[in-house]
DNA sequence: CCGTATCCCTGACGATACTG
DNA sequence: CAGTATCGTCAGGGATACGG
């Protein structure tokens, strides 16, 4: 109760959830999903992110490669090929992901009953 | 390689991270160390959240005690008290919050790396 | 096939001032 | 103390069209 008050939220991790990298937004965490399972194609990626814009696309794949978390690798061929490769970094992720998806299959209906019951009174 | 690709990416809980709530956004995570130690009033909450308006931390407490994250209690004295508690549902994302965290210290090295090896080449 | 180039729009966030 | 009210900014995301 009158505990002193965590003295590292300003950690340089990063506030908010404390990650150095955008999985928060809108299209990473997908990304990461949809690598799990193999190297894909810009194309691949596309049509598995329905709605998603080639510019968004690749700004956010563009992003996670800056920060270390998939490789791009271009095929010198005809059409041309390029995959995308998650690193042991961004393999690392899946693990989050997944505690993130397990916390949300469990407390979902919870939430959604909270919403109901919210009455902005109080 | 050839694996299909997740079938599940626009599951209901959520695209991204797969949460229902907000916790990737600015101040939630925060919000929710802040309350790990026990209640606190509105304005131990404002100087521990160093920055953030009282704007947008009455939304950013009332968005959580929508989705069940939180209590807000109100003590009919003067000078008025307002407390704000996590709720079982809220404590339980302090999991999370803390893979996030651990995730966050074992790998902030290499993302710090990363992006100094970035180039924008290939 | 794999992107780039423009333009636009919304919504989160902040600054500031004020109230029960 | 615990907020509300207004206004403004800015970046993420999207629509559309075009290029190597």
């Amino acid at each position: 109760m009158g505990d002193p008050l965590p003295p590292d939220l300003f950690h340089p991790a990063c506030p908010g959830v404390g990650l150095p990298v955008q999985i928060g937004d809108k299209w990473t965490g997908m990304v990461l999903r949809c690598l799990a399972s193999g190297p894909r194609r810009f194309t691949e990626l596309r049509s598995a992110l329905r709605g998603v814009t080639p510019k968004v696309l690749t700004e956010t794949l563009r992003a996670m490669r800056r920060d270390g978390l998939l490789t791009r690798t271009e095929y010198p061929e005809n059409p041309p090929r390029v995959e995308y490769a998650l690193t042991p970094l961004g393999r690392s992720l899946l693990d989050l992901l997944d505690a993130a998806r397990r916390w949300s299959d469990a407390h979902l209906p919870e939430v959604l009953a909270a919403r109901r019951a919210y009455t902005g009174d109080g």
